[in-house]
DNA sequence: AATGAATGAGGGTTCATTCAT
DNA sequence: AATGAATGAACCCTCATTCAT
């Protein structure tokens, strides 16, 4: 097990205030001072303030993209798989994000308004995300285990779908444990909507 | 026809550069010379940048609450109730963030690490219409027209999918047109999912 | 009795707030907003901010001048000349100052430090009191009533003592009654000293 | 020998500009030129002018009061005591202000409408001041050897005479030589006027 | 004469970055 | 590698002054 270099400790501290501040109102001096270290230290581990940032923000989406592209992609035929491989994606990504609250945190609300560079760290892997899904929802309709819709639309939603408990409930507020059973509820909800249709004849 | 008072004028230049910036990199300088007035103008109209900023916000908080408590929430009896009333929601603010992109944009994207005050009141609009959301399941599952689910997770996840496609699709991309089409189909995403289940026995 | 011309009516605003702010910290639109009339006004009746100062200054310092050079101080002959002479010229001051307790205060407190013009006016003032007073010494010394004492040290002495009063006791305090009485006290310890002397042989 | 800190330096700077332009009038710019180091280092020392400003005060009140407080005022028994007490009053202060003419001055002057808390100092010292003479006032009443007097008024104009030669000549023109002698002569004004009174009477 | 909205120069303050030690 | 004092550019805000009405 490798001992955590100076730069980790730098780059967790870099975290923690960017996380507590934003970008723009942390300052360099609260980050060494986090660091316990002087203030010209910094400038021994990163070039600038915001290559610290960026270096933070590409760090996490490389955590990111492997919890979406480590899966086969090509194992899902039918709409048990999807379920199966939708649940394993979703604790993936939960698990990176309760373990990198603060990264994170920085990571899902950057902002084009913000900060340029991350946001198009953040946009390019959204953009991704959003392509595999409505890939998924493409090969399921031709399976016929996924109905017919807009899948660029669709998928967008349910990226948003799950997002926003990534925001709100495991960065926002913390939460670590149960995230399966999270995983399967959201899912769930994914593949079957809220509505019951007992009765209901099938048209559309 | 009221003519563009001034401080509209300003609050526009205002929402622009905020928009284009985010809160901390947008110089007072740059909405003043987007507005076409001299630097010290903008005090006669805001006591702070910060107040301006503060303004935006509430005035587009003002605009998007009314889009949701506006509608009549106990008329919610059956599904098809449900249907049509999420659908009217959607297309309420949906049209409210078309028409004011940016500060919709500013709106959506306040993050408690960059700007604690605009944060809160997103925060706070978050947790009302969560909460709603909630409430109508509650009542849903009552009634038997929705599944039995974890009303709060749930609420969640439906209003992150459709804040996704707010700021994506409606903010980010500038969709103005064919709203009450794309709340159609995210509505139908919400309340049958995207699975087909002709032959499956429901059990759960 | 003259109509209070409206040059007058600013001129009593903005000694007051002069008065209150001191001649930096006041602010134009606080002397225009005491005044009742709308900013641009005060550019009607002064060229500037400073010169409305420099024309109170100036003012007070006519009316302050003549309650020194109005007395005729060829008539002091003797010690009890010099005791009446003195206290009409305190009465004098101290009623020019007790009536005009804003400007009075802004006279004599300004410091070469703050505003040069305005100090100077003073300056003026205090040389040509303390020269006034130097010659009377070196008048009295000749006559025998007044002891030999260094005249220009004495004469600024004597001034610092009236002056005192007239700073906290007058403009500070707000004393308008019984200043006849407090100019007799004055010029008594002037003229013997606070301490007694019976059975202590003269020498020096 | 202590070698001289920066933050010493950075007064001493700052202390010439105050005085050369008043608090207002000073710029934090033109304290650093003075100092010869760059704008920003100014607030390496002070949090922010004002705080450079009030505690230059404190820093002369502290020596100020030491000059008045240091004395054992108990001694006075008699008419020559009191001469020497205030001579070495006298002294004691004159030489605190030579030695700091620069924030003697801003101290003298410190007026209520400029700046309120270095005017609260002063009038905080003013006060004491007088009432320290008074009450020597009052006990020399009471021991025969100081005339019947309203001790409050007498203290302040006594406060006075002194007072204006500290400004005017001490300050105002820098003497620094014959502090002493200057001291026994204006106490010798306070004790015994500056009338004759062989062949008058005493009477009163 | 009077108004008050608009101006823009100027000053206090912050903070990312540098560099001599 | 580490320090932390020093730098100075940049930005928010104030307010004396102007001018079109």
């Amino acid at each position: 097990m490798p001992v955590k270099t100076s730069t980790d400790q730098m780059l967790k501290a870099a975290a923690k205030v960017f996380y507590r501040r934003g970008y723009h109102a942390a300052k360099v001096s609260e980050i060494t001072q986090e660091a316990g270290v002087a203030q010209g230290t910094f400038y021994l581990y990163f070039p600038s303030k915001e290559q610290a940032f960026v270096e933070l923000m590409q760090g996490f989406a490389h955590s990111i993209r492997s919890a979406v592209l480590d899966l086969d992609w090509t194992r899902v035929r039918t709409l048990e798989d999807l379920r199966q491989q939708d649940v394993d994606l979703c604790v993936n990504i939960f698990e990176v994000c309760a373990k990198n609250r603060e990264v994170a945190g920085l990571y899902f609300n950057a902002t084009p308004s913000a900060d340029e560079r991350s946001a198009a760290i953040l946009e390019a892997f959204m953009r991704e995300t959003e392509g595999i899904i409505a890939q998924q929802c493409v090969d399921g309709m031709g399976r016929g285990f996924i109905r017919p819709l807009k899948a660029e639309t669709i998928a967008r939603a349910i990226v948003g779908l799950y997002l926003n408990i990534v925001v709100r409930t495991i960065i926002g507020e913390g939460r670590t444990h149960g995230l399966r059973e999270l995983a399967e509820d959201l899912v769930d909800l994914e593949l079957r909507g809220i509505g019951t249709w007992e009765g209901v004849i099938e048209s559309d």
